[in-house]
DNA sequence: ATATTAAGTGGACGAAGATTCCGTTTACTG
DNA sequence: CAGTAAACGGAATCTTCGTCCACTTAATAT
């Protein structure tokens, strides 16, 4: 996939950051242009850095990364200051399908459905992810006050399909989406967990979570 | 497997490595024994990396400790090989009384009111000790086939009340000690889990680990 | 007491990684 | 083509982990 879906960059304006400037030209006028170098390396080290992830897990190194791109740490940092940026930057796609597959649920499916569907998708996509959310969970125990666009995505979703599922009277109410996503999220960023005990756990949740009728 | 019983509470021994040789080895009769100012380090290294630890959070450093405890590096890395040793040792009374909260609530109460109080204590726990948590957590996840001895004890007693209730038939039986902590551990180690968030998770998890009437 | 000796000590040291700094290069613009 | 700001890269710095080893000391033997 090297052309994906135009994804609506945002202003880019947390804290410290901008970081993540898409390669794409935002036509402000009153600037240059982003230099056709910039846009090559920022694109060649989310590459290399998702190649580099996937082989060696999230305990890869920064250089290794930019190595790996074939630019210089400088270069590395200045597309990306933070280590969460890039972590970001490579898993922002698949975040993206996450919370259009939430959308999709609860627009084609029983309240109930898309919720128990939507879950199980999230808990298949940790079981490959874990370093995505593994390094999510890092950065944010770190800083809690840091706003992680793909957090919130996500976050956004769980209490998509809760909420969808509460107005039909099908899920109990005195939860919310992010007491969902702590559940669920922690236990699919256990170190212990494998595929059938998070279906069997998540069966469980949702048993705890039905309206008792 | 049988496990020793840990009568003494502070024995100058190495945790983790392959040399298990655990507590006050009684007649070995061969060698001598432990020096007294060896004693009196250990002591103040897990005095010190306690209080550094509650005053830094769970990234301070090793060298900090050491510094505090009035030893060199070297003496420190002699007592405790690996972080999570020290780790160990600093929180090795706190685990002990969680395993004997378990116990007594399994002999004192109701099955279903021992697991409900059990996983309300590791609750309330779980919330003062944070840095424990995410140390075992992250030092699991590096090398998970590490045995932590206080995460088995920990599992241990999550099995402790969890089976009994199963035994009584007022839980389900598709899910076992280990599944369990899983979930609750991994929701009590969330870096956003307030007090009242908690409190309302664990009562959703335990009204689908509760058999269905 | 004194000598012996193995265990214990502490800080210097090297590896490794994160992040910054800055002189040099390069792609746009006029 | 020249001017310029942006971008580059890698050397330098900083921090922490963990090891090593020459020296010290407490327990034991004499």
């Amino acid at each position: 996939m090297l052309r994906d879906v135009t994804i609506p960059l945002e202003p880019a304006e947390h804290l410290g950051g901008s970081a993540t400037n898409d390669g794409v030209d935002g036509d402000d006028g009153s600037h240059r242009a982003v230099r056709s170098d910039a846009q090559r390396n920022h694109h060649r080290i989310v590459v290399a850095a998702r190649e580099v992830f996937a082989l060696q897990g999230s305990d890869a190194s920064m250089v290794s990364i930019a190595h790996r791109a074939g630019v210089g740490a400088g270069t590395l940092y200045r597309h990306f200051p933070h280590r969460i940026d890039l972590v970001e930057a490579v898993y922002r796609v698949d975040v993206e399908e996450l919370a259009v597959a939430a959308e999709s649920a609860v627009r084609d499916l029983a309240p109930w459905e898309a919720l128990r569907d939507w879950l199980d998708s999230f808990l298949r996509y940790s079981l490959g992810k874990r370093v995505f959310l593994t390094e999510l969970r890092e950065s944010f125990e770190k800083n809690p006050e840091l706003k992680l666009r793909s957090r919130e995505r996500v976050e956004q979703s769980f209490a998509l399909v809760l909420e969808n599922a509460q107005r039909a009277g099908v899920a109990r109410t005195d939860i919310d989406g992010s007491d969902l996503m702590l559940l669920v999220g922690g236990m699919c960023t256990g170190p212990t967990l494998v595929g059938a005990q998070g279906e069997r756990l998540l069966a469980m949740v949702l048993d705890g979570l039905r309206v008792t009728p």
